[in-house]
DNA sequence: ATACTATATTGCAATATTACGATATAAATG
DNA sequence: CATTTATATCGTAATATTGCAATATAGTAT
């Protein structure tokens, strides 16, 4: 086996799931957080700050494009990333609502 | 390769990705909802309601369990699990940390 | 055109994850 | 105590992920 079967579980489920595991990298992470500082949206100069091999990193940034939830423009020979905002409010959105349903119900 | 360079993050990065990865299944999304609606934390039906074999489950639960997540208690030959609300809202707060970087700076 | 720079893709080795049958452990029941 | 019930753990097969060198692709510059 060690294949998840998706099939067993809601949409909401599997889509949840699947972001949760693109942000599940430590470079990753650090690659959305660094873009959130930098307004700038720079490529490349995330080879210097992770201290992963190119083809790394940009396997890295192919995986969080997938999702949407970076997006790369062409400049000239660089490419220029950045947060999608507004599927990043998506996300936002879904991860708060699963955080939001425990609260005040008595239970353990 | 294929083992994740934690040495070249923060403690930060690594440790939301490592709390990324575990909601980063279906199976355990499910888990931690059926624990939010189900007030009476049960166990053992976790395997009617997924469709897992019980080692499966008994697995993904210990996930959950080893990153302080959710919680079992034993009760007589059955184990009482439900989310550990302390951990949750920590959690929480570290997710909202990451999605409310983004806003208004003007980018892309 | 040729060399250089930036990024993506391919191929592969090392490791991790998923899933489950089989087996262990422990309480509950006859 | 033997049996049943509930859960955990072990061992293992299938698949996925991580990471990188090598190579491909495409723009820049000389």
């Amino acid at each position: 086996m060690g294949i998840t079967k998706s099939n067993l579980f809601t949409e909401e489920q599997n889509i949840i799931a699947n972001l949760a595991k693109a942000i599940g990298h430590p470079a990753r992470v650090a690659i959305i957080q660094h873009l959130i500082k930098a307004n700038a949206c720079i490529n490349g100069d995330f080879v210097q700050e992770l201290g992963l091999a190119q083809a790394t990193v940009s396997q890295h940034l192919r995986e969080l494009k997938d999702l949407g939830i970076i997006q790369g423009s062409i400049e000239g020979s660089r490419v220029s990333y950045c947060i999608n905002k507004a599927r990043w409010k998506e996300i936002q959105d879904l991860f708060t609502g699963l955080f939001d349903g425990v609260d005040t119900k008595g239970c353990c």
